[in-house]
DNA sequence: CTGTTAGCGCATTCAC
DNA sequence: GTGAATGCGCTAACAG
């Protein structure tokens, strides 16, 4: 049992300042109940000896750890690395420390992560689980978890509505005079997924708009841009991604086929996480993965101080943001 | 004092199996010291409980929390998030939870999320610092800790070595008949940053080019697009960037402008983050910021494993991708 | 091999 | 207002 730390204990301390452990405990946790003048010799005491309370020890002692656990399924999607931001300095202002989980899309992984979290967090937020609503919930039973774009009842929730922004999209295709368009999927699992297909396919109902959805995939540069193949031999003439990297890999894609674009074909991601720097600039479905962050430590800050978890379904509206890859369709 | 959790202990678990607390821990801990039938009850007992080992309690005992944490000055730059999952699967392979730490660029705020995280975690990772060397030190004092791309003494360190890729950058343009060349730096207190500007200079020398370097900045998009009339005011005919980021708010600047690259003006970036999704495609240093970050989880495990600290100093080369941003140097 | 005994460092009842 | 005693849940000697 090699100890590195110098390990100052309250001990110590307590013999520096000639009172007994428990005052010295009463000094950092509850000043008020001890003698202004007893506390600054325990403070000055303490001080000179480099003490430092021990986290560990405090935890098993309170059942309170000050950590909360992040679970995303790729970190190297951009649509998470503002969220995750996000989230760490919403934690931090709570004075709470930030796991971090990635599970490569893997639910296992996630199941796994979960379990090694348990241990040593107050609370969990979920941003786009791939689990099962069952795992979910058994984990939500355990302790405060807070989902985020994943809508199962009872338990808090942070969704963000690309169904809004999604049926602009259509609106804005049906306008240019497009009749046929593609929707290509993302994990099928993905409670976000299923929110834009659903929006699209009752825009499209309403608009006079045919569908075409092609199977899920993992949303990746590479998965986009396989699906090229796909995408055209529908024959539509526009399509719309699951997010901004499929996009990108179709986009990619279709250049090498000399498909240009927006002449001969129109395409739209959701998400916006590319910013104008794809070539054409990528008309895309606005995100806010990062106010979506902050609400989601806010709600879990919340819980934790109530002691109870509230009902809660907050949904973050989106839009369309027109850039350059929709036009007119070809005559 | 509430506990959530139902709580079940070490020693309800030796009372369903008949047997003493302690050899509950031992089944385990050190199974092989049981007889296979008493490890066996045990284990049945403990499965009909629920039994779950408490974490913290754990941890106060042996000191070992099975936790490291991994600090970046900015994850939304691309450069990390690689980096990050490569750190975290690295980590899991050895049933380590990482907790993440975002700096935003500030020193401050890297100090203080290291002394929060001190307590409780085996050891630490510090990627692209801006921490001063006295800070670093201190921390790296109290426990293991290894650098990724800070070059201090006696610290386990990963460095990428951009400067290899930076010469060939220099040799590139050289051929290309640039003989006047702007280095846009990057924070002055990143090691790769004065690492990329002295390869650049000591390149500069040898080819015969005249390098103009711009003052400091925070490594951004908005950053570099404002320091495009600066660029432009050296006369210069080319110019290499901090990083890719910088590269692209420089080039959506000189668009602006309406300064064709890489016709009227070459740009070369650094980290190779963006793939080939700016337009022009960026020409850029490699990166290698995976690789990094598994080793330096690696590097770290091998110190938690054999209690001591190895000087270790790994050097990662890398090289120049070309792409489309350079081009012959205008008559 | 297994049970007994002591802590790990701190927070928190109780008395005084 | 402060000290003494007890427990959080587990691990690690030390016996047997």
């Amino acid at each position: 049992m090699i100890k590195r730390d110098k390990g100052v204990t309250i001990s110590q301390v307590a013999a520096e300042a000639g009172v007994a452990r428990s005052s010295v405990s009463r000094a950092f946790r509850h000043p008020d109940m001890l003698l202004p003048e007893t506390v600054e010799r325990i403070m000055k005491a303490a001080e000179a000896l480099g003490y430092v309370p021990n986290h560990t020890a405090r935890a098993l002692s309170t059942g309170r750890h000050g950590n909360i656990a992040l679970v995303v399924p790729d970190i190297a999607n951009p649509f998470f690395p503002p969220l995750i931001a996000a989230t760490q300095l919403e934690a931090d202002r709570s004075d709470f420390c930030v796991f971090l989980g990635n599970t490569e899309e893997k639910p296992a992984q996630e199941d796994k992560l979960l379990g090694r979290f348990a241990g040593q967090v107050e609370g969990l937020v979920l941003a786009s689980p791939r689990l099962s609503d069952e795992r979910i919930l058994a984990h939500a039973a355990q302790r405060p978890l807070v989902l985020i774009n994943r809508d199962i009842k009872g338990i808090p929730r942070v969704l963000i509505d690309s169904g809004s922004g999604v049926r602009q999209a259509a609106e804005h295709l049906a306008e240019l005079g497009h009749r046929k368009i593609v929707y290509v999927n993302g994990p099928h699992t993905s409670w976000s997924n299923r929110e834009r297909r659903s929006a699209l396919r009752s825009a499209a109902r309403k608009l006079g708009l045919e569908i075409v959805a092609l199977p899920p995939i993992v949303p990746t540069y590479q998965s986009g841009h396989r699906t090229v193949d796909a995408i055209l031999e529908t024959g539509a003439t526009a399509a719309i991604a699951f997010d901004d990297i499929t996009a990108q890999g179709i986009l990619a894609g279709l250049a090498e086929y000399n498909v240009a674009v927006p002449e001969r074909f129109s395409l739209i991601g959701c998400d916006d996480v590319l910013g104008a720097v794809t070539y054409p600039a990528l008309t895309s479905v606005s995100n806010r993965s990062a106010e979506a962050g902050r609400l989601a430590v806010t709600l879990l800050m919340e819980a934790l101080q109530s002691g109870a978890i509230r009902e809660a379904r907050y949904v973050l509206e989106t839009h369309l943001v027109i850039r350059n890859t929709t036009g007119p369709a070809p005559a």
